[in-house]
DNA sequence: CGGAGGCGTCAAGAAGCCGATAAGGCCGCT
DNA sequence: AGCGGCCTTATCGGCTTCTTGACGCCTCCG
C-alpha cells in the first residue's frame, strides 16, 4: 500500500519538534505538508489553498484544537485525524463529535500514525472512482455508467460488444492486438478465435459508425488488431 | 449526534462478558446487534444478512480477526472497528491496511468506543447520501424517508423490493451487476440466484411503472444487471 | 497473373436469459 | 386456528445473443 503523492497535508501543533517531525516523515511518504503553530494559522491556511487531510493538536495556543475541528467541518469534508496528550474519555468523545475522524493519543508511532492516515484517506478517496468518459466525435462513452451513445441516442450493446469496446476505449488511440481482446474478453482458451471478432465488431459498427463500411473510430489494424480512434 | 436506530451492528468476540457488555450497551442506543463468538460464525451471520458495522476481536479461536477483516473487506465496504489487547504497532498497522477503519485497545471505555462507532459511521453514510431524494419523471423516491410517489401516488414497497431499488436509486443512470445487487440485498452467499432478481424485479416494476411491461426506469441490461433511468 | 490469407458480411442453429405465472412455505397478526 | 403478506422455488414461452460455417472481396506477394 504505497502513499499517494500529491496529496495535501495540513499539520496543525505548537510543539515545533513535533512539526518538524510530522512534516519530514509525511514528505518522505510523498505527501504534500503546510506546517501551522497555532489554530488561527491552521484555518488559515486551510482556507487560502484547500487541503486533503489535517492533522490537529488539540493544546493550542490562543483557540483550542476542537475549534479547528469545528471551523474545518463548517465548510469542509476533508479526513481530521486529531493528537493529542490528553487521554480523558471526555476530551476524545468532544473531539470525535466535533467532526474528527480518528484520534491518537501523544506519544505515537509514526508506523501507526501513517497507517491510520492511510485508513480514512482510503475511505475518503472511494468516494469518486475515477470515472473516465471518453469522448470521440459523436460518440460518448461513459466507461462508470456503462453507457454509450451515439449522436446523442444510447446505444445498447451487448455483453461482448460492451467489452470489447470497453477494451479499446480504455486506451484510446493506442493498438491492442487480437490475442489481447481474445484474451481479455473470452479467456484465455480462446486466443485464436480471431473470427469472433470479426462479427462482434462488425456488429459494433453496424451499431454506432455513421457508416459501418467506412469506420471513424473502430479501426482495423489488418494482421494485428484493432484501435480506438479519437 | 444522536445514534441511528435500525444499524445492523456484528460483533466477534470470544469474551462472553465482552459480549454481553457490547450486546446491552449497543442496544441500549437503539443498535440492532449480532454476536458471534467466533470468526467463522461472524463471517457467515454477515453474509446471510449484510450489517451495517462490524466490531472484530483480534485474538479469536480458529481464524484470526484480521481474517475476518480481510473476509468482510472482499465483498462489503462496511465500517469495521478493531478491538484488541495487543498494542504492538505492528498489529496497528496489520489491521488497518487489511481494511479497517479504526483500531481501538482494550480496556476501552464505553464512551469513547460509541463516539469512534459514531465517526465512523458518519463518514460511511455521508458518502453516497449526496443526493436524499431522487426524481425520474412521474417517480419521487426520498431515500431518508424510505417512500416512494408514483404519479403522486404513496407506493408501498416490501422490505427486499426497497432494498433493491435504493441500491440502483443511489446511483442514478449507473448499471448495477446482478452481483451487487444480490450481495448487497442478500449477501454474498447469494451471488448465483439472479432469478430472485427477476421476479422482485416484476413486482416493482408492477407496482411503480406506469407500462410495467415497457419500464421507463426500471431498466434491465440483460446477461449484466439492472439501471435506474432517470 | 494467380493464389493465399485476412477481413467483412450474412444466415442458421443452439444456447442462454428474461418475463410471467403460480404453487408452497414461513411468519406475524387477528 | 385461521388469514394474509412475503419470500422462495419451479416451469414455460419468447426473445436475444452467441457461435459456427459459408461466401465474396480485398491486398499482398510469389
Amino acid at each position: 500500500m504505497s502513499a499517494e503523492s500529491g496529496l495535501r497535508m495540513l499539520v496543525v501543533d505548537d510543539e515545533p519538534q513535533i512539526r518538524k517531525a510530522l512534516g519530514i516523515n509525511l514528505r518522505a511518504r510523498g505527501y504534500e505538508v503546510e506546517l501551522a503553530a497555532t489554530g488561527e494559522e491552521g484555518l488559515r491556511l486551510a482556507a487560502e489553498q484547500p487541503v486533503d487531510l489535517a492533522l490537529v493538536d488539540l493544546g493550542l495556543p490562543g483557540i483550542d484544537g476542537i475549534e479547528v475541528v469545528r471551523g474545518l467541518r463548517g465548510w469542509s469534508e476533508m479526513p481530521i485525524i486529531v493528537l493529542s496528550v490528553r487521554e480523558s474519555e471526555r476530551d476524545k468523545v468532544e473531539a470525535l463529535d466535533a467532526g474528527a475522524d480518528d484520534y491518537v493519543t501523544k506519544p505515537f508511532g509514526m508506523g501507526e500514525l501513517l497507517a491510520r492516515i492511510r485508513a480514512v484517506t482510503r475511505r475518503a478517496a472511494g468516494r469518486d472512482e475515477a470515472l473516465p468518459v471518453v469522448m470521440a466525435g459523436e460518440l460518448v462513452i461513459d466507461l462508470a455508467d456503462r453507457t454509450v451513445t451515439a449522436a446523442a441516442r444510447p446505444v445498447s450493446l451487448t455483453p461482448i460488444e460492451w467489452r470489447l469496446l470497453e477494451v479499446l476505449a480504455r486506451h484510446p488511440g493506442k493498438l491492442v492486438t487480437q490475442r489481447q481482446l481474445l484474451q481479455q474478453v473470452w479467456g484465455p482458451a480462446y486466443e485464436r478465435e480471431s473470427n469472433y471478432l470479426r462479427v462482434h465488431f462488425a456488429n459494433i459498427r453496424r451499431k454506432l459508425e455513421p457508416v459501418p463500411a467506412q469506420p471513424r473510430h473502430v479501426i482495423t489494424e489488418p494482421g494485428i488488431g484493432y484501435r480506438f480512434q479519437l
